[in-house]
DNA sequence: CTGAAAGCGCTAACAT
DNA sequence: ATGTTAGCGCTTTCAG
């Protein structure tokens, strides 16, 4: 019958106390005097109290909830993440308000507005917006960036720079000399951070912007059947996979025509045909940490820490040595330098 | 600076009228005069006034969110849903909460436990406690299911019936002779709606229960190459992904050596090699209908609706027709009647 | 260590 | 059509 009735004042009554009494046993037990403390908590457990958050809230307590914006939740890399913030948060006892902006800057600030004043603080993954609009719309809220990084923010990012080169040289391991790395959304602080260290590489064939989505990865493949490249690394898995779609619908096969490295190592990359080939991102971690800076950050140990995340190769079968000599001079017309 | 600072207290003010007034405006506009309304939506815009939730939930008015659990967000069928939904309670100004039970049942209780008094009403895919928990719980919040139906609870669900005959009938229709059917988890709903369309069925092989994912159904190619199944049902697209990744794993072919037919038609069927002959089912509308409805039971029209949605047909490169004769006889031997 | 009292910001009868 | 008056359930001073 009654989903929601039982109140900190009945507790109380059934306890034989007084009610803010019941309030501190819950808040800071410490606080109180052991026999009272095991007459309050047999009183809750008895009677199934669950305290009201709304009311806790508004008396200035701690909410119990974190808020997480995802630009896509349909995402397996974000759904992921969304997971392990989830299973934290019930560890915790806390609970998690998500809301999917669609990748675009307005829904992320909007979203965020109207979680602002409802949670203890906001994990964020891969925002567009600028940063200035989140101060302004977070206040003092606390806030936590996952795979962006600002500064005077605490955030969890991968490391980009490994991830370029882990599959770069990854391709010239097996003889690859004309190679393609693909550019992510602009928008993306990944992205742009991935195209800072292309700048570094030489005999880099760059391509794109592309979006990291399949359809794009299909389209991506006609130009790269026109190009020389004989290994390239996607932005992500599902970009990948959608270059691996492209190549077989032109009757061209990975990895005999083209070598691909992936990004991220969601699931449906290892249940592909081939099997991809890529940078395995620690995704759970990413989840963990970002809960942990959370925590931390509301718990008041208000330090800003900017974490960043190691990700390692796993080879699969969409990568293979290059054709003997293949692609050599054509590498030197296609890039010169 | 302030991520929430002004009141409705000081919405009255600025606009020179009673705090209830502007309580008023924000709920039922059409109970106040149209100078007076103006006015204080004027002063909302200009002093960038946000509903304090907490404060409105408490005093007994909307909560202005909805709950949803689902079993796994890793799961693109429940993520998509999730999106939909999300979609939806953003156009309504609503926001969504959501838990991840792991699809266990002590956690779907929990969680809406732990969520009960916070959201207007709940969305629960695919549960598998049982009704008489989830009614303690919930109390007379609003409640729709998802992918599961019960007595005096409103709910949308897809055609279990249909999904499982429009798989057989495409295989029959290809000459397929034997013909398997894989049973879901039975704690599912939907699982067991199928089962009892499968004993209606003649010339079925029922394999399983096996476990809706990739891993679970690896392990059942074994099984189906030692049978004299020629076309298979999966119980999902993911798990009709594993089957055939263990097909590949043995030097077997889909659609060669086996047909497959997937179900819910997620993005990685159509990104697989060969891409995914499947039932679709229109998950958007899953979503959206969900929505639909428990906005509807929150608004008090209260009438409670069992809607059933269409699967279709989507026939992509994993099933061909069944060599001749293949199986005829062997069906017979392997399931009598 | 534990009562008592005062709100948090809002809505909902009830007045007028 | 709008002002008045009470709380919602909890945390938190402040006393004792």
């Amino acid at each position: 019958m009654s989903g929601q009735a039982v109140t900190l004042a009945d507790v109380a009554l059934a306890a034989g106390v007084h009610p803010s009494t019941v309030s501190r046993v819950l808040s800071r037990p410490q606080l109180i005097g052991e026999p009272t403390r095991t007459a309050v908590h047999e009183a809750v457990a008895r009677l199934g109290y669950v305290p009201n958050r709304a009311a806790r809230q508004l008396a200035g307590g701690r909410v119990g909830s974190i808020g997480v914006l995802v630009p896509d939740i349909t995402n397996p890399f974000f759904a992921q993440i969304v997971r392990a913030v989830q299973q934290g948060c019930r560890d915790a006892g806390q609970t998690m308000l998500l809301a999917d902006t669609d990748q675009r800057a307005d829904e992320e600030l909007s979203g965020a507005r109207a979680l602002a004043g409802s949670v203890d603080g906001f994990v964020v993954c891969s925002p567009v917006a600028d940063m200035k609009g989140w101060r302004s719309v977070v206040g003092d809220t606390p806030l936590v960036l996952v795979n962006r990084r600002a500064n005077g923010i605490s955030s969890v990012a991968l490391d980009q720079r490994a991830i370029v080169e882990l599959g770069v040289q990854h391709l010239r391991d097996l003889g690859h000399r004309t190679i393609g790395v693909v550019r992510g959304p602009t928008a993306y602080w990944s992205s742009r951070e991935r195209d800072r260290v292309i700048r570094t590489l030489d005999g880099i064939t760059v391509l794109g912007p592309v979006a990291p989505d399949f359809q794009a990865g299909i389209a991506l493949a006609a130009e790269l059947m026109a190009s020389s490249v004989t290994g390239v690394l996607a932005f992500n898995d599902v970009q990948a996979l959608g270059i691996m779609a492209g190549y077989r619908a032109a009757g061209r096969s990975v990895p005999h025509d083209l070598s691909v490295v992936g990004s991220d190592d969601i699931a449906a990359g290892a249940m592909s045909d081939p099997p991809l080939t890529t940078v395995t991102a620690p995704v759970q971690q990413l989840g963990v940490t970002a809960l942990q800076l959370i925590e931390q950050l509301i718990a008041g140990g208000g330090a800003t820490d900017e974490v960043s995340l190691p990700v390692s190769l796993t080879i699969r079968r969409t990568t293979k040595a290059a054709a003997r000599g293949a692609g050599t001079h054509l590498a030197r017309r296609g890039e010169p330098q």
